[in-house]
DNA sequence: TTGTAAGCGTTATCAT
DNA sequence: ATGATAACGCTTACAA
């Protein structure tokens, strides 16, 4: 009984057709008759063939049907951030018409080598997520098999098609509105700037070399507003990490923001808790901004006012993006706009 | 310029060895001479061919090198779970040795037609995570292909291997912690009864038909300790579901128990804020356990009376389990132990 | 509508 | 250490 299994040869053999009909009635590409297709169907039930095996067909076809989406982080990390995870929702729907699946890839973790993954996986196209300069031999590996390249959040030279946010632009904004309400005195939180960075101050030295495009971008949209913030690096985009930094930031009662911009709405998360634990009210005696628009899990009864991205919509292009590029089309860098979404965690400073 | 890509069968002739030789220096399977290895590998150089085509390799070797990973609900969703994000790190280390990739499948989500992408898809292996009835097609398409399979926290038939968790004792033990701290009056808010369920009390005809095993069992440990204790389905495993399930819970100030056991450390800190809502003090006025024993982002400062279970662990056992059926080895199910992790959430009830 | 034939690019086996 | 050969299982022009 340990005969091997059933190939569509032997299906169209035994159906008494020859084997591209009987390909042609699992694929439905050319039309069949019924009758055939019956007795092909019958002969597969038979024999207990299930269908092609997809390595077969992908050599044939010199497709895989499978989307390559590689992080820089262990994937549990990665999946925290719920921007992460909106995305490869978008992504996953972009990609299911073409029926394309999801590869996770990490690049860089400890124990694989760089690039391996990246050519030894049948992938027909790759999503880089997060692009940072780290991440350059992997690019030059996939660039080497001719594999399409789209790039979330991050660059990887000219002729690599981006996903991208206003991120400058829309931390602008929110600069803009805390003067507005009359806020002289704020402070930010960042995001990492660093594929691996401690959490700290950044001084004119950090700020020259942040190798992360987010950051760097936000961080510019709060100083074309407020020259001379200062800036307070985490370590993660989390609410503890927003905790340590909000401690940071609140700690000196006698040089006390009336204002703090976080880079993103789990890292704002932290910062009320921060000001919470000072005894301070939100937004009475603090103003906090976040950055995502994302449901933080947990964070009733405040609603952040932040910059709302369509995260979603992010992952959805860049799956629509791979679609076209797999149909040798040309596809342009695309940049989405965040909107403004006022809460209740802004107000004009106290005592004003 | 459009010339079809370089082939090994093109490195060889340029190199002036055969195939075979070609083939394996790349695989490095078999011996070859430094001279002759040099002399492929400068040839690959020159016609910029970088490795096998990953496609043609796994056809011949009968291996795709991909895991595919079964999920019953938007990839987005499922990533909300810390327990599920800590689980594919366990996979995603445990089938690194094997060069294996992680594929994300996503099964029953609108759009995809039962079991496609299980049959289409090249995989080696699958992981099913949280097998509930509803994957029996997934299953049998698996099982019709000869794939191997592995379930977590699920039931997937006496011959598939499962990794499981001590559900029902774990949660008996932190059942009868409360007892044994005096409460004689408990709720429990429950994971979800259902793929898909609204929140709401469990009466004994709900209760009948709980198809998700994780909440049955759990819910029983209680019931082993307090047969009586009401109990609150929440629609996930989230904060806010916790929130939602906390205040039906807490609603009546004359019927409130003196303890809520959660089923998830999620759900657990959405009752804490349901609590602080409420003006209750924790553990004063009230006690309440998780279950997971996760790091909670923004938990802090409470720490969690809770059952810790090795999430990570059984990811990896699952991913373990799949490379060693991959080498025709038989592998037993495995049932993990969680264990009691005392925290500030849990005390007397009040005036005792 | 169905059949014929020619690969897709690699690697395992067996000689040499 | 290297080479010749034969699959691996399927799809798709093209012909009938």
């Amino acid at each position: 009984m340990s005969t091997r299994r059933a190939t569509i040869a032997d299906v169209a053999r035994t159906a008494g057709v020859s084997p591209s009909t009987a390909s042609v009635v699992f694929s439905g590409k050319t039309p069949v008759s019924d009758a055939t297709r019956q007795r092909v169907l019958d002969a597969a039930a038979a024999l207990g063939y299930s269908g092609p095996d997809p390595r077969a067909a992908s050599l044939r076809r010199g497709r895989s049907g499978i989307v390559g989406v590689v992080f820089q982080a262990p994937l549990g990390a990665a999946f925290l951030d719920p921007v992460i995870r909106l995305m490869m929702d978008g992504l996953a729907d972009a990609v299911a018409p073409i029926d394309a699946g999801l590869l996770l890839l990490r690049e860089g973790v400890a124990g694989d080598s760089p690039g391996a993954s990246l050519t030894t996986a049948p992938i027909d196209a790759a999503v880089l997520v997060g692009c940072t300069p780290g991440m350059a031999e992997s690019l030059a590996a996939l660039r080497a098999r001719g594999i399409p390249v789209v790039v979330i959040e991050g660059d990887a030279g000219a002729d690599v098609p981006r996903v991208t946010l206003d991120n400058r632009e829309a931390q602008r904004s929110l600069a803009s509105h805390l003067r507005s309400l009359g806020h002289t005195d704020v402070a930010v939180v960042t995001l990492p700037t660093h594929r691996r960075s401690d959490p700290g101050w950044i001084d004119e030295r950090r700020r020259q070399d942040i190798t992360v495009d987010v950051t760097r971008h936000r961080l510019d949209g709060v100083r074309d507003v407020y020259p001379d913030a200062p800036a307070y690096a985490a370590t993660a985009s989390s609410i503890d990490a927003g905790l340590v930094a909000g401690r940071a930031i609140l700690a000196d009662p006698q040089h006390r923001p009336t204002a703090v911009l976080a880079q993103s709405d789990l890292l704002a998360a932290g910062v009320l808790r921060a000001a919470e634990e000072r005894g301070l009210v939100v937004p009475d005696d603090l103003s906090v901004t976040g950055f995502d628009g994302v449901d933080v899990d947990g964070l009733a009864p405040y609603r952040l006012t932040t910059m709302a991205q369509p995260a979603t919509e992010k992952g959805r292009a860049a799956g629509e993006a791979v679609v076209a590029m797999l149909g040798h089309h040309d596809v342009p860098s695309v940049c989405f706009s965040s909107v403004f979404r006022e809460g209740n965690t802004t107000a004009p400073p106290p005592g004003s």
